[in-house]
DNA sequence: ACAAGTTATTACGCTCGGCGTAGTATTACG
DNA sequence: CGTAATACTACGCCGAGCGTAATAACTTGT
């Protein structure tokens, strides 16, 4: 019904480090401590675990991501639809953003 | 010589308003109510009064922007080469990860 | 078997960007 | 002249972001 909604949310401020995980998680189930390494090779930035676990529990608190069990230490974390969702709009606004940019950019 | 470091500023957190900001100002001068109702219709958010000035404020201190005289009460900004630099760096990172995003989200 | 290093997370606390609200002043319009 | 739109300034709270430190388990070399 009001499924589109669920595209406009908005994940904190911009949240930066949320949107990393989202996109890394995208390929897959990962913990805390892949993600960071993901993180790092994706964006050339490694987040700090206050940076990093914060982030993760916002996202599992907006229904974004959701805790896996696990036998070990290790916290693993999914994508859930809705994240999936999300991150997808989130994206193509900001593929949208990106072009109109470089347009603006080479015509001035 | 360090022209290269440039490209690597970091503008605050993430800062989606400071980049909404110069993506407005990329194809020329306005004033703050101006890139108001620009980002607006560019980005389907109006950003309060706070957080516009506020960020206008961080990016001139940066050096990203500058201010521009002018006869009336208006505040006009201008984009610095090395304002144009960053917001180029920043929106090829930006594609650069959208598209790998798309390409996780697909594969899964 | 033990020290050293890596993996993985929890805990804590500060700082500043984001954002809303309110107020001020000027211009525009009917 | 009153209302709306324009264009800011001022103020202050909140919490995301981020660093640091502590903890613990597992791994590897000697």
């Amino acid at each position: 019904m009001k499924r589109k909604d669920d595209d406009l949310i908005d994940l904190g401020r911009f949240s930066e480090p949320a949107l990393h995980i989202l996109i890394s998680l995208a390929d897959g189930p990962k913990h805390g401590y892949a993600m960071t390494e993901d993180i790092a090779a994706l964006a050339g930035k490694r987040p700090g675990p206050g940076t990093l676990y914060g982030a993760l529990t916002r996202l599992e608190q907006m229904g974004l991501i959701e805790r896996l069990e696990s036998d070990d230490r290790r916290n693993p974390y999914r994508l859930t639809t809705r994240g999936a969702r999300v991150l997808k709009a989130r994206l193509a606004a900001l593929e949208t953003l990106a072009k109109a940019g470089h347009k603006r950019l080479a015509s001035a």
